[in-house]
DNA sequence: ATGATTCATCGAAGCGCTTCGACGAAAGTG
DNA sequence: CACTTTCGTCGAAGCGCTTCGATGAATCAT
């Protein structure tokens, strides 16, 4: 007990969490003997007690979208968000991503909230938390977000700042490279919003433009452009939402005897510029704010855990155009005018 | 209470924890209510009771070395091998490496053991950790890891391959480009293990090797080459530590009118496939075991954790040769042996 | 049969905190 | 100056489990 600073133990709770007036010199001396002895609280015991843990919980995606950095981002921006805030993380991985396994851990009572990422747009996860008053926030959103804190990619700002950074350079007819139709299908965020805005951005800009899926390796890289060279033979520019078919369509495009970015520009939209700076040439690219997502996810969950009459935001971001050297000027500006 | 099933709370313990033995009938009819109920041990309760949390951390690394799928792994890894063992892992980031915020950490209660990674030949946080007595693995090594469970790259092997690799198809002289010079003196460990594998094995095979320390950028690395083919103007071979080098390296090359794999052959060491595979030519590649890494951190966390007479294992693991576009046979072999 | 074991179960005492109600003492009110 | 407020502190009652010692029933050896 708290004979040390000839407290009580209740009068030193009330002094570390400030949860009622301590005298200003009752409070140094308990101060002063917690780091002469070099005493802590027990997290464990303060949590059962008081029915909060300050652990939050981030649902990590399953196996191998893009290469990862931007995932990984995320991670290390609710990490730091957490800690700034005096919560800690757990990770909780991919398979327990079903309702049922997900009912097994919060019912734990380990976390006091979750950060859910890699949403659909009818994410079983999301109804599932949402019918069970969880509190949780999303990094990307569903279909019907309503009174649910999020943190997304702006896509249509994105892509809008994509298709006019091309337009500026003169191309007329863009391509839209979009993730496996499969994942298009199963509603995955990303890949529905980034096509809904590009063909949207397209029109209102009166452009030609064509979209295609594509798995996200080198050889479905390699024919999705002969694909779309037949699809639009004008095309000058392309923007891919998956790095990894880049080797595939470089070598297509050097294939038809032309080169980037003098014949055809190419912008890799959400990647990691440290990633694209690796090819040749490196890659302009819209580099989304991967640490921002994961802090504010974090943020958000926490506004919401600890406002009275619980907050809700939800904040959109778009990427940053990095331009490098897959972009230049149209060679025939003029010509597809016509 | 456990009226449900017509038991003592107690012996709902002892069916869940097995610590004492349970009537096969009485077993039955406790999971039976639990899960009629959707039931689900308090596992801060049970922290509480057991002085023991089932959660661990995994000690991440600070800013940005690599492109960050390596440490991302080590986390993927963690964390599934984690929850295969039912235990929970929480991550600490890099601020409070050091021994005071560790410290204040640890004294918390909230885990039982640490992972921690990004070792130093002399790490503080290690020696405290030690100091202290309390239950951590590595991934990673110390220069005297003795008596401390952990996992590692077994530098010595991997250059061997790759070394070995190179040898076979009649290189002779063959350049090591390093991490910066700041991270060797700084006791980074496979900064320093790579480095002196290489001496060991190019002496071994009687060949002629180059050393070099580089920054983490495409322009050190274009100087790099440069400086490399002053002091080896023989050389034909290239592995570097840091795959941020390689435009630089590649740029370097071609402007000194040779060719990837004609005329230089590269190796890039401790990456992901997944990004080398991006680079004209995809670049052979001696692939971390980094989920492997990562999982086994934990298992050797929890066996240590678990097992009695607490049992220390020490593990080292071999990087894969991913033979691709950047090696192929030594265009001078014979002009090289004279 | 009878005492000695073993087996399955129960009740009670914490684990180290938070929080509620209470209680003197100092301060404000008419 | 008695009377209500406010302030700072204390003791005690949990939070939902684990674990220890104890107990009664069933099993075993003699």
């Amino acid at each position: 007990m708290w004979r040390r600073a000839n407290v009580s133990l209740s009068t030193v709770s009330y002094a570390i969490n400030g949860t009622r007036p301590i005298s200003e010199e009752t409070r140094a001396r308990i101060f002063a003997a917690m780091d002469e002895l070099g005493y802590r609280p027990n997290e464990i015991a303060r949590s059962l007690a008081s029915k909060r843990t300050r652990i939050l919980a981030l649902l990590f995606p399953p196996g191998e979208r893009g290469l990862g950095i931007t995932e990984f981002e995320f991670v290390t921006g609710a990490t730091e968000a957490a800690h700034a805030r005096g919560y800690h993380l757990v990770l909780w991985s991919a398979a327990l991503n079903s309702p049922k396994e997900l009912n097994h851990l919060i019912r734990q009572g380990l976390v006091d909230g979750l950060i859910v990422m890699e949403i659909h747009l009818n994410d079983r996860r999301i109804q599932f938390l949402r019918d069970n008053a969880f509190p949780f926030s999303m990094i990307g959103r569903c279909a019907d977000s309503t009174g649910i804190a999020f943190t997304d990619i702006d896509f249509e700002a994105t892509m809008r700042t994509a298709v006019h950074h091309l337009a500026e350079l003169g191309h007329r007819h863009i391509a839209f490279i979009n993730h496996a139709q499969a994942d298009f299908d199963a509603g995955y965020g990303p890949a529905v919003r980034a096509h809904v805005a590009f063909e949207q951005v397209i029109q209102s800009a009166g452009l030609h433009g064509v979209v295609r899926f594509c798995h996200a390796t080198p050889k479905d890289g390699y024919d999705a452009y002969q694909a779309l060279r037949v699809q639009d033979p004008a095309l000058t520019a392309i923007i891919s939402m998956n790095e990894r078919v880049f080797p595939g369509l470089l070598q297509a495009i050097a294939d038809a005897g032309l080169r980037v970015p003098h014949d055809v520009s190419l912008v890799s939209a959400i990647s990691s510029p440290r990633v694209t700076e690796l090819m040749a040439p490196p890659l302009t690219t819209l580099a989304p704010p991967s640490l921002e997502l994961g802090r504010l996810g974090v943020e958000l969950l926490i506004q919401q855990l600890e406002s009275d009459p619980a907050e809700i935001s939800q904040v959109l971001i778009p990427c940053a155009l990095v331009v490098s050297g897959s972009t230049g000027a149209c060679r025939n500006a003029q010509l597809t005018h016509a």
